[in-house]
DNA sequence: CAGTGGTCTAGACCACCAA
DNA sequence: TGGTGGTCTAGACCACTGC
């Protein structure tokens, strides 16, 4: 055992020899990986070094362990991590809002293809001009009475080389939540987000998209989603109306 | 060894152990614990039990490990975790602004004792009625051309008994960012916060403390606050400028 | 140099799951 | 019943710190 070639601690490599094989989509999102006791002979380690590798990635919501199974590639399609990007949440926060899954609508208003400006470049780590795919969309809520209030109004510019093919049509007859989409169609996997948050008036249209006036103070929340290896591969500034939801955080 | 009174994990067992001596002050912040190996003879199990109960607590910013020193309990003093809990940071957020440790004037605008409001009181699982201490203060930041913008107003809870003896003066005469300074001077640790937010418009008065119109929108941030064991202990409600700053969150 | 946390191993046993 | 992850141990060695 002991190869260490640069210094770094085994596990540190082994970490990253799954993450390549992550990446190189050889264990697909919600697969199993191999057993630890597999992965240890593989890599010529002790069980315990992989474990310690593992770990860090069911830490950082790569890999999902469960005991008596294995251990599964991360996905966005599991029931309980749809939301594991959205932090507005209702202000009554009940059991009862999570067992109802919230029933939003998603109406797609804008879907093409762009070149990039300098500022979409730059946070893509693309050049200015390259093709990316823009999306302009609004999530409305309906509520038990039957109201709906369209709440979050989101523009989106992908990287367009991983989603060659995506277009009005595909994203529309699409249920799914947007990023169980991306992975289950273009094997993207959202891993990781940057978001920054001010409060902002809307302009005329974004008022009119939301249902506001325009001197309703609305959060803008701009996000940068990366796959894995903190590759940037998503932008998407939201608009969020907040006199019945709100951000939620948790500070460590 | 292997003692299983209930049935939890040993090492979960001996991680409670620890937060019970760190709770009564047995070492306090800033303080170094017993080495591992002095841990696990006292509780009578091995090092490795005794590292994954203090992997867990390092990792939930409890105790902070040095390799060649020690394990050392966590403190709001050490310089690179002052703002912990402070998210608005500059929108050029640069090198420099961590380097001039932004210069921040703090003003105490008023500080008395209240009787709790029903709000308050459920928060900080005390009664309505129970008395609690309220601060009100203005965070202003000074930039290189000296320019002042006051840019956070704050009200602020806490729970009257661990707070005995909290007036004006002994707040007005530190210098210590605030968590710091409960820390050093009442014993309280902050381990975990939640926070709510919103978009919203100033009162008037509001509007005046940061020099805005009633017009300007302001993320409203709803802070919970808690010490060892999920006790809540401050209740915080921070208007934000976020003209020049923005509100930073990582997902993951 | 001695003492601390950090890594790695090998092996035992437990808890959970599915067939 | 056999396979998976989860816990626990004992011991070896490494890397960092400060005297």
């Amino acid at each position: 055992m002991q190869t260490t070639p640069s210094f770094s601690p085994l596990y540190q490599q082994i970490k990253a020899l799954i993450l390549r094989s992550l990446q190189a989509g050889e264990w697909k999102p919600a697969e199993a990986i191999p057993s630890e006791m597999e992965l240890a002979t593989r890599y010529s380690v002790s069980q315990g070094t992989v474990r310690k590798a593992v770990d860090e990635l069911a830490a950082e919501n790569l890999l999902m362990r469960r005991q008596g199974k294995g251990t599964f590639v991360a996905t966005h399609s599991a029931r309980h991590v749809q939301t594991r990007f959205l932090r507005l949440v209702s202000d009554q926060n009940n059991a009862e809002t999570l067992e109802q899954a919230e029933r939003v609508e998603r109406t797609i208003t804008t879907c093409n293809r762009q070149r990039a400006t300098a500022d979409i470049a730059k946070a893509l780590k693309l050049k200015t001009g390259d093709s990316v795919v823009y999306i302009q969309r609004v999530l409305t809520y309906k509520n038990a009475s039957g109201v709906s209030t369209p709440t979050i109004l989101e523009d989106i510019w992908l990287a367009g080389n991983p989603f060659k093919g995506l277009n009005l049509e595909r994203l529309a007859e699409s249920k799914a939540p947007m990023y169980a989409m991306f992975e289950a169609e273009f094997g993207v996997n959202m891993v990781r987000a940057d978001e920054q948050i001010r409060a902002v008036n809307p302009t005329q249209e974004q008022a009119a998209l939301l249902q506001v006036k325009t001197d309703t103070p609305l959060l803008r929340v701009e996000r940068i989603a990366y796959t894995y290896n903190d590759t940037p591969i998503e932008v998407r500034t939201g608009l969020y109306r907040t006199d019945t939801r709100h951000y939620r955080n948790e500070l460590q």
